[in-house]
DNA sequence: AATGAAAACGTTATGATATAACATTACGTC
DNA sequence: GACGTAATGTTATATCATAACGTTTTCATT
């Protein structure tokens, strides 16, 4: 575990992410740590961005959310893509080297140097697109 | 050129878009409005809206801005992906069926039947990466 | 243990992004 | 010209994120 580098309001942070089966937005966040004398959203946003760094949590851009890594050690810069359920909202967390392999390669391309990528796949579950429909 | 349907306030933003270089945020495109009688936030974030459906226009959620399709016929609901230089801002468009057909088969390994994707690749540009590290 | 630098923290205020809600106007169709 | 729909204008507010500043904690060095 990496954790143990941690200071109290990232342990604080990463424990909310870790217990939810979604993304959390910033504020849910701080609501949810209320009770242990968070009250403002720059706790929260430095917590965050510390563990974003670490790799210990990703950010989705297209939800303005944050969820915890899935993976026990995520190397902090490598391609991550999400596949994202808009009808339960779980989130896969997918490292594949041969689509890495050519995103760089469209990335060169187009004359680009990549240093970060943002991989996100909406769509519904196999799951929610089985109970969905029948409206 | 599909303009023909636009109304008025979608034609005025995508003239903003098309007349950049680089993606704008909501609130610029309404500055730069305001002399052509453009006040409030909706007015422009309706027509944007608009343009999105129509596939005129481009979201990049990892800077909150928009762009003009740089297709001139851009299938609304293709996968498009974005090459984003951090130093000059410019932005190339990709369409690639190869690797939409890999994003597809990535989704489908998670369960997931994909309806859209958000796809930036941040980096630094040719020109700005020989010019930029001489600090 | 004293000390000093760096990191983390708490707090207030504000900036930036986006939408809800509702009244009004334009416009095609009958 | 009456009707229904789409577009518009406007106010207010919700949501997301950071600047700025002072205090406290941490911890290596003395």
């Amino acid at each position: 575990m990496a954790d143990l580098k941690l200071t109290k309001n990232q342990t604080l942070v990463l424990s909310v992410l870790e217990e939810s089966s979604i993304p959390l937005s910033a504020y849910t966040i701080l609501e949810r740590l209320g009770e242990h004398g968070l009250r403002a959203p720059p706790q929260v946003y430095r917590a965050l961005d510390k563990l974003l760094d670490l790799g210990l949590a990703h950010k989705l851009a297209s939800m303005n959310s944050f969820l915890a890594c899935q993976h026990t050690q995520c190397g902090s810069h490598q391609v991550t893509s999400f596949a994202i359920c808009d009808g339960c909202e779980q989130v896969s967390e997918i490292i594949n080297t041969e689509f890495e392999r050519q995103l760089n390669s469209l990335a060169k391309d187009v004359g680009l140097q990549p240093t970060r990528s943002t991989i996100e796949i909406h769509g519904l579950c196999d799951q929610c697109s089985s109970s969905k429909p029948t409206t």
